[in-house]
DNA sequence: GCCAAGTCGTTCGGTACCGAATGAACCGGT
DNA sequence: ACCGGTTCATTCGGTACCGAACGACTTGGC
């Protein structure tokens, strides 16, 4: 399937190839599949860090307290539960964040009254004002990070995602 | 270019986008761009947790200890330096996770004489034992999670990735 | 040769994150 | 009304990770 007629920008990855072909010896091994992966480890890194370096850090926001504040603002106030399924993280992560947010002033808990076990996290006037001024900005930050990617490109490109976040669900 | 001609597989996404465009009221903002890069995130997070909970697992490794493991058996001994830009992690980082696994006996560090800032690191027999067994499981594991994706998916995949970790580099 | 500047790896302070354990509160059966 | 199981959020212990500061070491200019 390594076929000589390809052109010039996957020259560097080939040398990688060959790399690692030596390593593995005359082993079959799925390449495709270890790019394809690891490559999205390697963007989500990049990402997140040049996000929290510019976007988040003029907001004193951590990503993870970045996506509480938007899953709020986007889905109004709701339970620790639901939060950390909406925000793809574990329970007690959810807890911590949400400590430091509220010490921020960017978010308020309420515990329930019919149910005292519930509690209720919403955004304080501080914390919607937050959100609507950096989510703008946010976004804007979202499409330079695809930059050079077009319209078809990105849809393909959060579609195949797709496919691998339900093959590792849970 | 939103299309009711849509089919069923985006409904739910769709449902989502009303909800975010309700929030955002009449404001343009670039949902494409969103949807890309918030699923690269999303991703990395389900493949990385999904990993440490099954074939890292029964090695003992997390995430980066592994990712060393495959650098240094891949390209052979090394200084902290390069393994920090191969790896994609702070120098800093680099320093705990191989103190933790020359604790668990896989790698060794080496002070270079001729300057002795500089410290090599390098597999041990254990360490090299344990990436030649586990590297094809992992590498089955990644086959897995990227599974419903035919080969030209998946080189796609990786081609979008890659440049977005263009955009994202440094 | 010496000292200033640069380059290493490590350390430090802090947050984020997970998984398991904990404790409070609810609910259903008896 | 109690008791056991369940369901919440929180706490706890541990690792990972970053950025900045640090100290050891080397090097280049004079």
């Amino acid at each position: 399937m390594a076929d000589e007629t390809d052109d010039a920008p996957n020259a560097e990855i080939l040398a990688v190839e060959q790399e690692i072909q030596a390593a593995l010896g005359d082993r079959p091994f799925d390449f495709v599949s270890l790019q394809a992966i690891s490559n999205i480890y390697r963007a989500a890194a990049a990402v997140r860090r040049r996000a929290e370096r510019t976007v988040l850090a003029s907001a004193n926001l951590s990503w993870g307290g970045f996506t509480i504040l938007w899953v709020l603002w986007v889905w109004g106030e709701m339970e620790t539960n639901r939060l950390a399924t909406e925000c793809d993280l574990a329970k007690g992560t959810v807890t911590g964040l949400v400590t430091t947010l509220e010490k921020q002033g960017l978010v308020e808990r309420e515990r329930r009254a019919e149910d005292r076990r519930r509690v209720l996290v919403r955004l304080t006037p501080a914390g919607l004002a937050t959100i609507e001024e950096l989510f703008p900005r946010f976004n804007r930050f979202e499409g330079e990070m695809s930059g050079g990617l077009d319209i078809d490109e990105k849809e393909e490109l959060a579609r195949l995602l797709r496919q691998v976040i339900t093959n590792a669900g849970d």
